[in-house]
DNA sequence: TGGCATAATCATCAAATTGTCATATTCCGC
DNA sequence: GCGGAATATGACAATTTGATGATTATGCCA
C-alpha cells in the first residue's frame, strides 16, 4: 500500500465521494469502505497509514471499530480519526477513550481535515529516520550503531563515518582523496595509506558476520560498498 | 520537571487560572507562562511533556512561538496544542502549517481539551500513567521510582532525569551537550565531564540488578540506553 | 546554623582509537 | 612466470577519551 494511504470508512455515499475527492487532491491515496466489516477485511491486507472512521455506521459502529483496531496488535498503532455529525461532548470523550487520535465534527472543512491528518501522520511518523540499510547491513545514525541481521557490530568512530558515507552511496567508488575529504574532513593532512588501514579495520569488524566482502577494492581507484558481495569470477 | 507536565502559555488571567484548575484536576502538573518570552525562558530548563499555546499573546504571537519551538532541535519534538477564540479556518491551517499537533477553539470543554491532550501524549509516546518500561527497567515518573523486576532502585534526582530521558529514547545515542541541555537545562554551565560522573552513579545504582550494562558508552559520542545489553564483541 | 544528601569539579588511571611505518601479498600487463 | 605497482596487514607510539575516587560546593530541612 502506497505511502500516504488513507482508509476511509463512511457509509454515506455523497460524503464518502466528496472526501475521497478532497483527500486525493490533498495527495493521499484513498481506500474507501462502506462498513466497519468491510474495513476490517481491507485491514487484513497491507495496512494504510491512517484510518478515518465515521461515527455512524450500519452494523458495527465507528467507535466499536476503533476499539477493535486498538485491541488488535497489528492495527493498534494505526492513527485513527473519528468523523461525526454530532457535536456531543460525551461522544467525543467516548471516542478519545476508545483510543482515537483526533476527532472532527461535521460540517468540517476538508482542508482542516487534511491539515489534521498531516499533523497526525507527522506525529505518528516512524521515529527511526536515521536508519540506513544496505543489503544485510544496518547503520543507525541516531543510535550510532551498526548491525548485521540485528547483531551488533563494533566499529570505531572513524570506521563508523567511513561506513556511513559508503552506505549513503552504495555501489559508488570513492578514491582515497574523496574519502579523506569527506570522512576526515578537508584540509586535514593524513596519509592516503591511512584509508587502507581503516578500510581494513572496517572489514575486520564485519568479518565475523561474513560481510567484509561488501567493502570492495577498486584497484587503481579506491573502495566501494556493494550491497551484494560480488560473485567470485 | 514532573511527569505529566503541561506548559500553559496564556496571557488572560481568568482563562489561565480556569485551565490550570481543570488541568490539575485532570492529573497534570501545570507550569503557567504569560508570554511567549516567559515560555521560552522556562523551556531553557527541563522540558514539559506538552505545551499549550494561546493564539493571541502580547509580544511574540502564539504561532511564532510554535514555529520557534519546532525549529529548535531541543523542543522540536514537543507536542503542541494551539488554543484560540477564533474559528477562522485560515488560522487553523496556518497553525497546522507551523507544525502544531492539535487545535482547539474557545469556547471549549476542559474535558475535551484534556481528552485531546491525553490522546496526543499517547501518540507522542508519553504514557499518561507515567510508567516507562525499557527491558527489565521500569521508571515511574509520578512516583519518582525506578524498579527492576519490582525491586526498587535508589537514584538521585539528576540520575532520575537522566534515566528518564534515556528511557524515553531507547537505543538513541546522546552526546554530552545534548544530555546537559535536556537533563540539566540549557544555558546552565556545568562541565561536560559531570555527565560521566552521573552516568557512573546511575550504573552503580543499577549494578546490583545487573542492569548497569544497559547504559552503554558510545565512544567518541556519548551514551545510549540499550533495552538488551549488547553481547560482547 | 548545623548536618545531611546530592552535585560538581578535579586529578589520575585505564582503555580505545588513530596515524604511520615496515613488510607481506595480490594483481596486472607483458 | 616476471616485475612493478597497488593493496593488505601487523605492529607501534602518540593521542584522545572514558572511568573512577577524592575533594569541594551547594542546597535543603530540621
Amino acid at each position: 500500500m502506497a505511502s500516504n494511504c488513507v482508509l476511509l470508512v463512511e457509509d454515506e455515499t455523497d460524503i464518502r465521494e466528496m472526501l475521497t475527492f478532497s483527500l486525493e487532491r490533498g495527495g493521499f491515496k484513498v481506500v474507501p469502505a462502506e462498513t466497519a466489516e468491510e474495513a476490517m477485511q481491507i485491514l487484513d491486507g497491507p495496512l494504510p497509514n491512517i484510518v478515518i472512521i465515521d461515527w455512524m455506521l450500519p452494523g458495527m459502529s465507528g467507535i466499536d471499530l476503533a476499539r477493535r483496531l486498538r485491541r488488535d496488535p497489528i492495527t493498534s498503532d494505526l492513527p485513527l480519526v473519528m468523523l461525526t455529525a454530532r457535536g456531543e461532548e460525551s461522544d467525543k470523550l467516548k471516542s478519545f477513550d476508545a483510543g482515537i487520535d483526533d476527532y472532527v465534527t461535521k460540517p468540517f472543512s476538508p482542508k482542516e481535515l487534511i491539515a489534521r491528518i498531516k499533523a497526525l501522520l507527522r506525529r505518528a511518523g516512524t521515529p527511526e529516520d536515521g536508519v540506513l540499510t544496505v543489503g544485510q547491513l544496518t547503520l543507525d545514525t541516531r543510535g550510532h550503531q551498526v548491525t548485521v541481521n540485528g547483531d551488533q557490530v563494533h566499529v570505531g568512530p572513524t570506521e563508523f563515518r567511513l561506513l556511513e558515507l559508503l552506505m549513503r552511496n552504495p555501489n559508488r567508488a570513492f578514491d582515497r582523496t574523496q574519502l579523506l575529504d569527506r570522512v576526515w574532513g578537508r584540509n586535514v593532512y593524513v596519509e592516503e595509506r591511512t584509508v587502507d588501514v581503516h578500510v581494513l579495520r572496517l572489514r575486520k569488524a564485519l568479518m565475523p558476520f561474513g560481510m567484509d566482502k561488501a567493502v570492495e577494492t577498486v584497484r587503481g581507484i579506491g573502495y566501494r560498498l556493494s550491497p551484494v558481495p560480488a560473485p567470485v569470477t
